[in-house]
DNA sequence: GCCTAACCGAGACGGTACGTCACGTCTTTTA
DNA sequence: TAAAAGACGTGACGTACCGTCTCGGTTAGGC
């Protein structure tokens, strides 16, 4: 699940090999997580927390950060991973109502990187480094997307959605809007209602009777 | 236009005072852009892009890369307009028309970022600056959702777009289908009729007759 | 003894606070000394003697050589005592042969400085900075004058200096003219016996008997 | 005299060819050498003194001090003899007046580079370029020597003397109490009677009787 | 009174070195 | 054997000068 290295905890093996010697500290791994959280909050800029900053606020060796992690990167996708509310619970009472659940987790992600402060644009970074951009991808990315496109696709079962629509499309048209609020318009607003406004405005285009 | 600070052909004058001394080279502010570029071309990786190498490859010394540029982000934007095919021509015949048009001109810089080659994340690493983010959004990204909505409005007063619809939304429903391919499905496929099928699905629930 | 910050080594301490970490290796400190001497030997001049090429040459990082001096003119201390041969034995036979001995020392330190070659004149670039100017005088001048001056007043005590003679500027008449050859006449001769003719000749005006 | 290359007014010639054009200004040529003294009498240390900023400070152009001198040595060269006092005129009545006359200007020339402020090893500066301190060797070192030795012939011929005295010798006896006091132990005093103590010091042990 | 060469100030130019910082690895001691 | 500390080689950062080179704009003769 984290991209640190597993702990001896995790079953006494690692790599394969049983682990000898003194354990790995989960303390350790969360007080490094939390100390750069702390830096970020004080409105650090990414571009100035580095991993020697991270170390010394976190009051560990750097030797230690990257025996758990392979760089920066690595490290940061765990801290948004930390920074990010959890994934909602669906209510499955209709396409329309999970949709709406799932554009207002992204709503209050986008929220999260608004104020310049926190992670406002970790995710930038990660895109520098291809492998880390495609963990981050595999890990948190692309079961967000699954869940939507299975949302939409049981919205078809149900008569919900036209039959005949292009489930990625669909997706996309649904999400679009919210990511171009997050990335490209940052001085747009992301009010309450914003996640039904689009999810009704996309549907009404989308619905059988449309057609 | 440029973030070079300007010439002295520009009209003898910089920063409100005469220009004295020497003027500044056009040609070698080209063959600085002309030099990162190459590397970027090159597979350079964006991260290994540092102002001492563009200043060897395009021979030329670092404080002439200072004196026009305030620093490694500021280069980039440049470098990215450089880099991009210049704004389309709105033909103009029809609201859904220009749309198509517009979103083939995003398609077709969506495709210029993908091979991991050329300014893959150009756009990402900007972001970590936000003052070199504010100014490529004020002098690239706002002037054309400003040209979108302005297509936008025309559609609404010759009847092709509803009049109760939200501009804003509206814009944001045709540009995020292909800002998720491009920023977060980096895998999607960018197929030659995707402009097409973006807006016309998207107008589908958008044409008055859909009330 | 060095100006160099001392190594953990030299009793487990540096700054008032127990050394931790990984104590600093004393090869790589030779290191750097010896490969500014080959630098001079090979007939570099002074003024091209940058403290980036010395770390090219020794095959160490920049940071590592400030890490232990504080610039180009404190390690040039170190560098020129490494090239000095070591203090002379005095004989204490009587003041004139230890006083031979003395001068016969800095005539060949003289000798070293000329041939242009290997530091023909560390010593003017240390007088640009006061701070290094004195940490040398005090460390190798000063201690060199003490012993001129107690030898003089040694022979003072055994009759073979006048007792009314300034010990101040007896030294001065004494090292006054092998500095003068040294410094201001690089094209005169230092001949094997100029030790003895400069005591001699200075003794016979300072003698009791002259009184 | 001055190693400013010449001016046109000196012959209307330089370089062999008639001269042509607008004549080098004077008033240029002092400006830079005053700007050069002020800043030194500021107490701007001397391994600050770049070209660029005297230029600066003089509101000259770089290529005008370029256009006038080698490099930062030969200007220093006449920045140095702009601050000295002119060599003094001997009194002829003796050669124990005349070494007094010569050994109180050396003294005041000493106490010029005391206060660590004016010209305070501007000298050391010029040993690092070989070609410029043999150029102010030449200028202003030998005739100094040459002058002393021929007092001190005179001497001889007079009988004030010894006749089997080496005159080198004797010269600096004479010279290197003043220049160990000037170069190597600059906290050391400069009374008023130096100069006579030094000369009939020395001259105890090399007069006639004394043999 | 004009021509023209050389001067002048300013500052751009390709370089090189500065001293600092962060990278990721390594070598100690301590636990 | 992990952990904290910090030294290590590497290499980029942004600044300052180097000495040379253009610029536009003066000054002087010599015609």
């Amino acid at each position: 699940m984290s991209l640190a290295e597993s702990h001896a905890g995790d079953g006494r093996v690692r790599d394969g090999r049983p682990v000898r010697g003194r354990p790995r500290s989960e303390a350790v791994e969360r007080s490094i997580i939390e100390g750069a959280m702390r830096l970020l909050e004080e409105g650090v800029p990414l571009s100035e927390l580095s991993i020697e900053r991270i170390a010394r606020t976190a009051g560990v060796g750097k030797a230690t950060i990257y025996r758990r992690w392979s760089g920066k990167e690595a490290l940061f996708v765990d801290v948004l991973r930390a920074a990010e509310p959890p994934d909602p619970v669906l209510p499955g009472t209709s396409m329309r109502d999970d949709l709406v659940v799932l554009m207002e987790a992204a709503r209050r992600r986008g929220l999260l990187n608004r104020p310049s402060a926190i992670l406002h644009n970790v995710i930038a970074q990660m895109k520098s480094s291809p492998k880390i951009w495609n963990a981050y991808h595999a890990d948190v990315v692309a079961p967000r997307r699954r869940t939507l496109i299975e949302v939409l696709r049981r919205g078809q079962a149900n008569g919900e959605l036209r039959a005949d629509v292009d489930l990625d499309l669909a997706g996309d048209l649904v999400f679009g809007p919210m990511l171009v609020r997050t990335v490209m318009r940052p001085d747009a607003e992301l009010p309450e209602n914003l996640a039904e406004s689009i999810v009704d405005t996309v549907l009404e285009g989308l619905r059988p009777s449309a057609k």
